[in-house]
DNA sequence: CAGAATCCTATTTGATACTG
DNA sequence: CAGTATCAAATAGGATTCTG
């Protein structure tokens, strides 16, 4: 960890992971391997269109997920992670991991 | 990973890491282990006092910090990681890591 | 020295309506 | 079905001035 703040590449990791659904877009991904827009939807019901389709293209654009396009009407369009974004998993484990440890924390603060 | 999305806890992690700076400040406190105010101004010439205040603030709230202040004038104020903070180490190696990483990555991608 | 207060801009997110 | 487009609200961030 010598001199990690002159080279900080923290930034760009928490840039990819940063957005208000991404970490969840992609667990999702990682554990039903690929959805439909729509079926992407139906389990983040609170989600709007175009931030998921936003949300979607920025990972998309990073080269996290696939998104393939079925040329028929009406559209069907698939997601899934590649296996580059794959080598994300154990980073969002660790911080789901420290995430709820820190529940728990929080809890011991205030006497819970 | 089966049903983490469910549960997830990833957003809360991301929370305590997320702001302009958090990452940045965390880094030089780890390192340095205890820093004044204005250290860590000197450190970072383009953050605004307003921003590296907000920032201290926040993260003193969720206990990830410790704020000593010296009842003298002029006014010094020292700011350290505390030993719960101390568990947020091994994410952001794995983060930095992973961010030089994607540096590679992305000038693959763009054939540099 | 270590900030608080005020004002302002930019970016993010949301609501709603429309379309090939 | 899988999006766009437009407008409005919320939030993050910056510049500047002031103070115990």
């Amino acid at each position: 960890m010598e001199k990690i703040p002159e080279y900080c590449k923290v930034e760009d990791a928490l840039g990819i992971l940063v957005g208000k659904w991404k970490p969840i877009i992609l667990l999702h991904l990682l554990q039903k391997g690929t959805l439909r827009f729509n079926e992407l939807r139906r389990i983040m019901p609170e989600i709007t269109q175009k931030m998921l389709t936003k949300q979607l293209r920025e990972l998309e654009d990073e080269d996290i997920i696939d998104r393939v396009v079925y040329p028929q009407v009406p559209p069907k369009v698939e997601y899934s992670i590649t296996k580059y974004g794959q080598t994300l998993e154990p980073i969002l484990e660790a911080m789901h991991e420290w995430g709820m440890n820190h529940t728990m924390h929080k809890m011991k603060q205030k006497n819970m």
